[in-house]
DNA sequence: TACTATACGGAACGATGGTTCCGTTTGTCA
DNA sequence: TGACAAACGGAACCATCGTTCCGTATAGTA
């Protein structure tokens, strides 16, 4: 349910003069505000709160507001950077000699990147946080770089012909989406695995075998309380 | 991220003299209440205010928690009502002459389940709403009769013996939760069926045909090893 | 019909979180 | 070193949402 938060700005406060002289304090201040962001947005997503970040950066909101006009201007710039990498993987998979092989690790790594970098999942899906034009450019541009790695292992028999790109954004959503009391690290490669198992053709089963002889793990079912 | 709302109390308010006179209008209100509050949780989920209840009963706030102390009391009869069937399946297929394809049947059902009352898929995972004591025993009977289902698909062969309950749950929950966007109603039956794919073993794809624009997918025989 | 226990509505409270405002501090430059 | 624009901090504002409170209305009864 978004909370109806608006994006009222593309760029940065000050973005104009993008030049301009910053005094020292200034510059210092920017910089810890985006390292302490980056360091929350990791862990939480896209729902930690202004003040921690601000808390965390030792600076005060108002602070936090001079450099960037609004929650989700900080958050852009951020996830755009781990973006960019992301997508640059996808392209040079697509042209990888084994777009089969190539799409199963970047899909893995994906994966993980979501896993790490808790607000780049958010940011792919409604969140929340507003991020109507970043998010656009954000997804658009992996979703057709991957849509094209797909292609590429189709065409290479490696992987299913009926598989859509829906199939493999709606997977990859629900994997990087889900209650980490349910989905911890050991349990997201083993969805991933099994998911890519049922896009492989043919391939021997891509779940972890050090994982496969133990008995089950008792399930929990995710009270948090004593 | 949980806002710490604590549930108090077990049952409902009143629930001693649970057979004590209530008045028409109370007893009317009451059924409006439960109506109302199953007709927007199956749509919004768990996150639903207390205020759009009311307003949808016709009724105000404080006469929804004279009948029940808190948001988690007012729904964990709801959601309890819509488990117990699920339980019932879950063991009836269980004892069913076919486990796998009972297996299968019951995850479709459990995902048309989820999807038609979005709470019930709320109240599996961490969902802010504190339903400890409900959600332990609502999600623990059910993990444990799909469990046993489990088992006895892959006692006759017809499910990966690798898989656990926690891959089952983890990616059903996976599903279950993704935006509506990416996941809509069609995309969830392809990856339902991704899923089972990925969990049956030597099966034809259960992908809908209806949907593959392309040539038939290739019979996936044992050919992957486990 | 009059009386009263019961129930009602919705304003108000407290907590959370995004955003704004303004009095104070400080880096920079002459 | 003094002046001042730039930057600072954090209180305050607004909106949302769960929950409580209390003055008012009414169903049931005699």
């Amino acid at each position: 349910m978004s909370t109806g938060i608006t994006e009222r700005e593309q760029g940065e406060a000050g973005s104009p003069g993008s030049d301009r002289h910053l005094r020292a304090d200034a510059q210092r201040n920017r910089a810890r505000i985006l390292d302490a962001a980056t360091t929350l947005m990791a862990v939480h997503g896209i729902d930690v709160p202004i003040d921690e970040i601000a808390q965390l950066a030792q600076v005060g909101v108002g602070t936090v507001y001079r450099n960037f006009p609004t929650k989700a201007a900080l958050f852009k710039g951020l996830l755009m950077a781990r973006l960019e990498p992301l997508v640059s993987a996808a392209r040079a998979a697509a042209d990888a000699d084994e777009p089969g092989e190539a799409f199963v690790d970047f899909v893995r790594n994906l994966s993980d990147e979501f896993a790490n970098f808790k607000a780049l999942a958010d940011a792919m899906v409604d969140s929340g946080v507003d991020l109507d034009a970043a998010k656009s450019q954000i997804s658009g541009e992996l979703i057709s770089a991957v849509s094209r790695l797909l292609e590429r292992a189709q065409e290479c028999g490696r992987i299913r012909p009926d598989v859509t790109i829906g199939d493999v954004a709606a997977m990859m959503a629900g994997i990087s989406h889900t209650d980490p009391i349910l989905m911890d690290p050991s349990q997201r490669k083993r969805c991933v695995a099994l998911v890519c198992d049922s896009l492989l053709i043919g391939a021997r089963s891509l779940l972890p075998q050090t994982e496969i002889l133990q008995p089950p793990a008792p399930l929990r079912t995710g009270s948090r309380s004593s």
